[in-house]
RNA sequence: GUGGAUGUAGCUCAGCUGGUUAGAGCAUCAGAUUGUGGUUCUGAGGGUCGUGGGUUCGAGCCCCAUCUUCCACCCCA
């Protein structure tokens, strides 16, 4: 046996079968990113690390797994900077690439690089991996997919509105029930001048973000380290007080208007009206909540956040996402306004598992397995397996010559192959196939004809994952 | 990056205060059954006990280091 074999730390092999239940998840969102008008992309592993660093903070630079460059990559390193063993500057001398580390900003740097080549508002999304240099804990890995579906160019709401259309489809066709919560960066923007710290947003939400997780005590304790001073907290307290309880979206807003009185508050609430109107006008059955405690890590959001929860299982959210008003001014490109979201496939696949929610064609491979009798009987299937194929319906036969009944018959029924074809002496004298059903055992003496008659009526899903 | 646990067969786990040749269930393979799987019965293979050091007459068990996985922070999908 192989010695010592591993893979690095926070990497996963996929075996067939969660391949069969992941591809289902993806195909199962590109299905409804097609059909609201959204085009595939995809951008290399690796970018300059000139258009990483920076972009996602100090902690995210730490994060960034980067790539020793090729050849000789010591050769302008002169000794006096190697004794200093200074490691970042060295690292910026040994290292021009880095691999992504998410899809947002790469995708911000192809919007810029690709501006006359691409139409606005332009719609994408992209199925692919990113790296992190995390450590590795349940659920959180270094290399993991992230789903990101964005509308980038273009300041209107009802870009939002199909947002939330795409995420009812989405988790309608994978059978989850979801609640969608939704809150505007520029509403917590009015909460931070209402407290008189407009300039203290990005610690406030921070911390109002980990309200439902450690509560309200805790929040205010970490407000208070951070140098809130006590009459903001107390003006903060019935804020997380009434996002704590239950209240309808109708509630929510009349407290917040109550309380905000600056035009960019104003702003926010208005566009939250207009959303939860159109996502009603447009007949969205998703429970929709609008709740102040949400806020969202990412200080790119300006506008619109919003995460989505599974009902039936703690896990945290499922998608999130938001609107950005400069994301492409970094690579100096100003003025285009863009919102989107990213699905986490790893934890909608967890949430399909703990629920016992994939359908069980999900791991059905051929549909057909032809028993191998000898020379003879192969030749003869070997033309009637193109006749299948011909037809769509996926079918093999078994590839050791003779092999005996019983192995042939277990590697169908471990397969998970509903039919078995079984030809011998006897069907190549009538002309006939027999046709075994695996579920119920029944057998029955066919023409081909009947056959794919009889299998194609069985595929109910046609789709291949 | 900080703190804490964990590691015995492919998987889930037993293994006494350190004492012969480390066990079970499931899985795998073979036979019972040379044209019939999933059930049943019989049998077989598979472990340098995560790795490297140390203590000891003797280590799966004790000590140190290291790696893995997991948990809590930080942060995040």
């Amino acid at each position: 046996m192989a010695v010592n074999i591993s893979i690095p730390k926070g990497t996963r092999d996929f075996l067939p079968l969660n391949m069969q239940r992941r591809n289902y998840i993806f195909s199962t969102l590109r299905n409804v990113f097609y059909l609201h008008g959204y085009q595939p992309i995809e951008t290399p592993a690796m970018e300059d690390l000139s258009a990483l660093l920076g972009k996602y903070g100090e902690e995210g630079d730490k994060l960034l797994f980067r790539i020793l460059n090729s050849g000789n990559f010591l050769q302008n390193i002169n000794d006096e900077e190697l004794q200093q063993k200074n490691l970042n500057r060295l690292a910026s001398h040994i290292c021009e690439k880095g691999l992504r580390y998410d899809l947002t900003v790469p995708f911000a740097r192809f919007v810029v690089m690709h501006r006359n080549e691409i139409i606005f508002p332009f719609k994408r999304y992209q199925i692919q991996p990113v790296w992190r240099a995390d450590r590795p804990q349940k659920g959180r890995y270094r290399e993991f997919f992230q789903c990101d579906v964005d509308v980038i160019g273009s300041n209107s709401l009802l870009n939002e509105v199909e947002l939330l259309q795409i995420i009812e489809d989405i988790f309608i066709k994978l059978n989850i029930n979801v609640t969608i919560v939704l809150n505007n960066r520029k509403i917590l923007h009015g909460i931070a001048t209402y407290l008189s710290c407009p300039d203290k947003l990005v610690v406030l939400t921070v911390a109002i973000d980990k309200l439902d997780k450690i509560g309200k005590d805790e929040v205010l304790k970490e407000l208070s380290e951070k140098g809130f001073e006590s009459n903001m907290l107390q003006k903060l307290i019935p804020v997380l007080e009434f996002s704590s309880k239950q209240s309808t979206n109708e509630e929510a807003i009349n407290f917040i208007s109550n309380i905000i009185t600056d035009e960019t508050g104003k702003k926010g609430i208005e566009e939250m009206n207009y959303i939860l109107n159109y996502a009603k006008e447009s007949g969205i059955s998703t429970k929709i909540k609008f709740d102040v405690s949400l806020a969202r890590g990412l200080s790119y959001y300006t506008g619109t956040i919003l995460e989505v929860k599974a009902k039936d299982v703690e896990i945290g959210s499922i998608c999130g996402g938001g609107r950005y008003d400069n994301l492409t001014g970094i690579f100096g490109m100003d003025g285009v306004s863009g919102v989107g979201m990213s699905f986490g496939a790893d934890r909608i696949y967890d949430v399909l598992e703990k629920l016992n929610k994939f359908p069980k064609e999900v791991n059905e491979s051929t549909k057909v397995l032809f028993v191998n009798f000898g020379v003879t009987e192969e030749k003869y299937c070997l033309k009637i397996l193109r006749k299948l194929h011909s037809t769509g319906i996926s079918a093999e036969i078994y590839p050791e010559t003779g092999a005996k009944m019983k192995k042939q018959m277990s590697y169908a029924d471990s397969k998970k192959i509903p039919f078995v074809v079984i030809v011998g002496e006897n069907e190549i004298k009538s002309g006939k196939l027999s046709l075994k059903n695996m579920q119920t055992g029944e057998q029955k003496e066919l023409n081909l004809t009947e056959i794919i008659t009889l299998i194609t009526s069985n595929i109910e899903q046609k789709t291949k994952y």
